[in-house]
DNA sequence: CTGAAAGCGCTAACAA
DNA sequence: TTGTTAGCGCTTTCAG
């Protein structure tokens, strides 16, 4: 910097005032071109690390998901990214596994690295972390699940609508005893749906039979698995599944293999999230598809509102959702 | 720090000696150890901005993708964030999207947070900006992909080896005219495959008609299917396509879908990379089976080497691959 | 509108 | 073994 206030015959304050958009104003429009100017022809770079040191703003957050490679996440973070870029952000991700210890130690190291805030995907319904972090001040924002209680800004599908287009469906289709594959009910995307799912129904007078519904032990296809073998061990009769999300789908998928059952003839399965390459399945999945680019940009948006003025208070966005087309639903057996 | 050295009764510059791991035996360990207590107790942490402006590392790096939605992308970045971590060093994620206009200003702000080194995954053949960075000294290791002729650590997966597996399993099911959907031309990915390719065919005295190879113009879905149906209009008869990666398979799978072919009755196709959920295709795919995982973890450890160690010589990683199980392979029709 | 001066929190010679 | 001193590159009062 120094280099080029020399070069313009200015003041190093001058130029920093000159390269700063915000401060550029202060000074002489024609001393900030001929610095401008001296800085390209230097091809100076001004250094984010120093100026940090003075402002104590970084220009970084933090993003904490469960695990990259579940095909939910990395259009939630590319839509982040599409935010925070142009804002002049960038983002440390990281993954937990679920591991709670993990995630602790992981967040930690971003408040060490002093991120501006945090973009949390891991919420938990009840969640010592994040009442922590919320009570303490953290500017964040949870996106995809909740955890109650906080005042918290967030951004989460419609799932009550999701579910209810899902049961709607199978509905029209003649299905009377549908089943539901419940994520994890320590998850909001797991209680909220199941809730739905109950709701939606009744509302149709279909069964409500309470044998129907199973939370699994997560929120991957073995468990899903696991939890479509218990449900038929049972002899509990139905027809058609609703499934938390996709990856339990794609459990009873497996299943359908082991047991010689056909999809859609013999069981109905519909899907959540529709995760890409649905429609190369056999059969293709029926999901209710959740826009989850939109949904990492409105949390980027808004935690960068919260970071802009602090004293906002605390919105809550929920997205619309479509049911998608697919081939793995149809009438029940005749 | 000051509030830590008054409680500790000693100067800062003893609680950073006592606080950084490399310099503790600097200090005496009876002072180490008030001083630990002492920043303890206060909850002290140290501010890392503050550390990097003074040592100039910043324990940062920069991932550069081509995007992050590609089912390949994800297992690498989070072999990559696993040598990381334990390190201390976090990594900035950016997704170029094939553009090179973003590519060249992704590249210039993460070198202007000071990143220590970069991951590349993004590399062409021919590719100024990689040669502009080798030549300036930038740290990096290339992932995935090279480009020619320039002296930059590399992890790649064994291409020739993959293709020489896919060709031997299509022949000894008795294919002998098989066609190669390769990748960009552009991409040492896409032509060491075809080249590959072009050996194994001749090698087994298979068919090496030059009309049974076509590049594609991207690594995507559409493309494969636009390459596999300019070669089924061309009236050149095969019986077994090897695609370059998964996606240009996928390609296939809708063509066949569109003009009625049964895969595998009437084309086999084997596909490359082994990206998750191929077991739940229609048919399920056979694919070369790529450890991307390590192949994020080598390229993370190569970096770090040189960053440790910055006149170590580049060295070459190649990865063995393993042909994948599946359905979408059979004899040819008699 | 611009310059001078101080300091963000830490580290690394150098001295003692 | 510890304290002293200077300074990393920038921003921001405060004067002028």
């Amino acid at each position: 910097m120094r280099q080029v206030a020399d070069a313009a015959g200015v003041h190093p304050a001058t130029v920093s005032r000159a390269l700063n958009p915000e401060t550029r104003d202060l000074v002489n429009k024609t001393t900030a071109r001929r610095v401008l100017r001296a800085a390209e022809s230097l091809g100076y770079r001004m250094n984010p690390i120093a100026r940090s040191l003075k402002t104590s703003k970084t220009g970084t957050v933090g993003i904490v998901i469960p695990d990259l490679t579940n095909p939910l996440f990395p259009p939630i973070v590319r839509g982040i990214e599409e935010v925070l870029e142009p804002a002049g952000f960038s983002g440390f991700l990281v993954n937990t596994d679920n591991d709670s210890h993990r995630e602790r130690s992981l967040v930690e190291s971003l408040q060490s690295r002093q991120v501006e805030g945090l973009i949390i995907a891991t919420a938990l319904l009840d969640h010592p972390l994040m009442s922590e972090l919320a009570l303490s001040g953290a500017r964040m924002v949870m996106v995809n699940r909740r955890t109650e209680g906080l005042d918290v800004p967030t951004v989460v599908p419609d799932d009550a609508a999701g579910i209810d287009m899902a049961v709607r469906h199978l509905a029209e289709l003649g299905h009377t005893r549908i089943a539901h594959l419940a994520g994890p009910s320590t998850t909001s995307t797991g209680l909220v749906r199941a809730r739905s799912f109950a709701g939606a129904v009744r509302e149709r007078g279909l069964s409500d039979d309470p044998a129907l519904v199973r939370h699994c032990r997560a929120w991957y296809e073995d468990a899903g698995a696991e939890a479509l073998r218990e449900l038929l061990d049972s002899g509990t009769e139905f027809t058609a599944v609703v499934a938390g999300n996709d990856l339990l789908a794609l459990g009873c998928y497996d299943v359908f293999g082991e047991r010689g059952i056909s999809c859609p003839d013999d069981i109905s399965v519909v899907g959540f999230n529709g995760m890409p390459f649905l429609n190369k399945l056999a059969p293709p999945l029926t999901s209710v598809v959740v826009p989850h680019h939109r949904i990492g940009a409105e949390a980027a948006t808004l935690l960068l509102d919260k970071i802009a003025n602090p004293d906002l208070l605390a919105r809550a966005i929920v997205l619309p959702v479509s049911l998608g087309p697919g081939g793995s639903t149809a009438p029940p057996r005749a």
